[in-house]
DNA sequence: GATGAATGAGTCTTCATTCAT
DNA sequence: TATGAATGAAGACTCATTCAT
């Protein structure tokens, strides 16, 4: 049968609560026992409905994850798209540790959405176009070096080990303070990039 | 029923070869399709032997997962311990470049391997009672502290950091040059650590 | 719950007219997509209604095919049983042309209800206690036979063998023109009961 | 898992043996209780195992009806190609009382068989490709009026006609003694064709 | 009248594991 | 030592039907 995600109508106020309701029970589910332990039963468990229910809402258990992942990106995009930008404008340093800071800031508030879609991208990365981090942030760096506001490094490699801190701070964050924290990875990334 | 692995009696050559078979092909398997593709009849055919044949020599799955793992902290302790040692014993800053560059080329070294055990430990990581390399790592470098060899930051957080890059490492190794970004890496860690 | 189906008051010209509707969607999947495809979900969504609203009309699908078997044979019998009860009383031979003639013709004409009720008895014979077409074809030969309009044959094998082909032409009209096709059917069981 | 039917190997006895159980409880499944029942539960109920030991030997419900189609047309070829060749070199009346009489006492003797194809050909019909039938006997049919043996008619028709006699022969046989039965069909259409 | 929401029952299929040979 | 055969358990998905609004 269709579900109902696959209609053009606007879904009701009822029908975006349930949903709601259902990607929240995912995201649970996914951060605490894994992508192994997924299934639909279990996700309609946690969200105190039926697995046909769960299925009458979205169609498929991918349809589920689509939304899970999508829901972080857009989220995502729009805390850090805006702050970014102005800092980018002013220098180098401005617009790394912009980067850094939403980015852990975001992790830390949104952890275990976080690492929810991180379960689904290990499993699923195949299926998700998603942006490469790498490159954009890639992008920012090379510029910023050449409008001489960082210094000599290779941005691709650089690129990466800033992502790799941040992809990796969802199993981190915790464990020490978050200002801390953050203060640090900035602080280590603004010397590494002089 | 008992494996032969469950035995006390060592193994024979002819075992251990097919045991290494089933290892590699467990390997293989894991890094070309994934933890959710890698069946005990996938891994059997990849290791050109019976589904059976697989649980004869590995009573179960997770046994065969758990050879998988302990096999590459194995190789990866005699590859490094001795260097880390010799180094550590010098300065923090040659300690950090020996740790760095004996881990990302390990991690070279052995793609398919590390990334087995990734697949693996992402989906059963309770399952193992690991080293903590960010503990490990952050003791090093706190003494390094103490000792006057390495700058002012946060032992654990730059931990962190450092097993962070590592262990994306090998999702990126092979888009560089493996010394040019050894050596990125090590200096972007020896600034950081001033 | 029941439905408005069952009621004993007679239905408005509403009622009907939504009835119809479905009743005409259940045809045209039955026939274009087959009995495994038809799910109340699709017939609904061809007869530009919901799931819900087909039950409020049909208690049940079983209903919906009920009357699709039944508004066949309605149609049926109101085309087919004057002229045949006037040629009858002519002779043998008359007879049988007309019975071909009207059958095949009516089949012609309502293509599509009649496959519709192939899939329908096809997989759900034992439900309906349909008249005998054979018995009661087989009754009209061996009357004719009697009358001395008829040749020599055994009735019930010639009337299985006409009924045969009857209960085939849907599949095969389209290929062949009408008119000639049953002309030549005609022509073949005259030759046949002689 | 990939199923012993998809390998290149040869058959045991004992996996032979087991598949023609398989396939005899699906015909017999098929025959009694028609398409919607069928079920692989169902089938292996019938086969005294269990759901899993049948899909154990046939990768897919599919496969299994792709045995029982294939299984028919083959022993039907068998029987049937011989005989009619013969009778075809001597003449159009020969060839087509041996058509009638091999299809007609093959199906007589494989009555559960050729109803549990009927089955499955009515619900899955798209995905077998299987010869033609109509055009085939149309064309023999042809060929002896050519050749002056056979009279003056559509072949076309007639092999239709014929095919849906024989076709619906299935369901009838047993309300008639066979050998009378197959002498009046042949009588009929050889009087058609004259 | 009409329909959105919910769900139990049932379907096919996958898979780790057991066992007899 | 090796493996063919068998199976219980679990998983995703479909569908007819019920019910509250």
């Amino acid at each position: 049968m269709q579900s109902i995600s696959d209609r053009a109508k606007p879904l009701t106020r009822t029908q975006q609560a349930r949903r709601n309701d259902i990607i929240q029970a995912a995201i649970t589910v996914l951060d605490t026992d894994g992508f192994a332990a997924a299934s639909v039963d279990r996700i309609a468990q946690a969200a105190h409905a039926s697995k046909a229910t769960v299925l009458y809402h979205f169609s498929t258990k991918e349809a589920i994850y689509d939304q899970v992942v999508r829901a972080l990106y857009e989220t995502g995009r729009a805390n850090m798209v805006g702050p970014l930008d102005a800092a980018t404008a002013t220098s180098g340093k401005a617009m790394l540790a912009t980067y850094l800071d939403t980015n852990l800031r975001f992790i830390a508030a949104h952890k275990a959405h976080v690492n929810a879609v991180h379960e689904i991208l290990q499993n699923r990365f195949a299926a998700y176009d998603l942006p490469d981090g790498i490159t954009e942030l890639s992008n920012l760096l090379a510029t910023a070096q050449q409008a001489g506001t960082l210094g000599d490094f290779d941005p691709t490699v650089m690129a990466f080990a800033i992502r790799a801190v941040i992809d990796g701070f969802s199993f981190h964050v915790g464990h020490v303070d978050l200002d801390h924290g953050v203060a640090q990875i900035i602080d280590l990334f603004t010397k590494a990039t002089k």
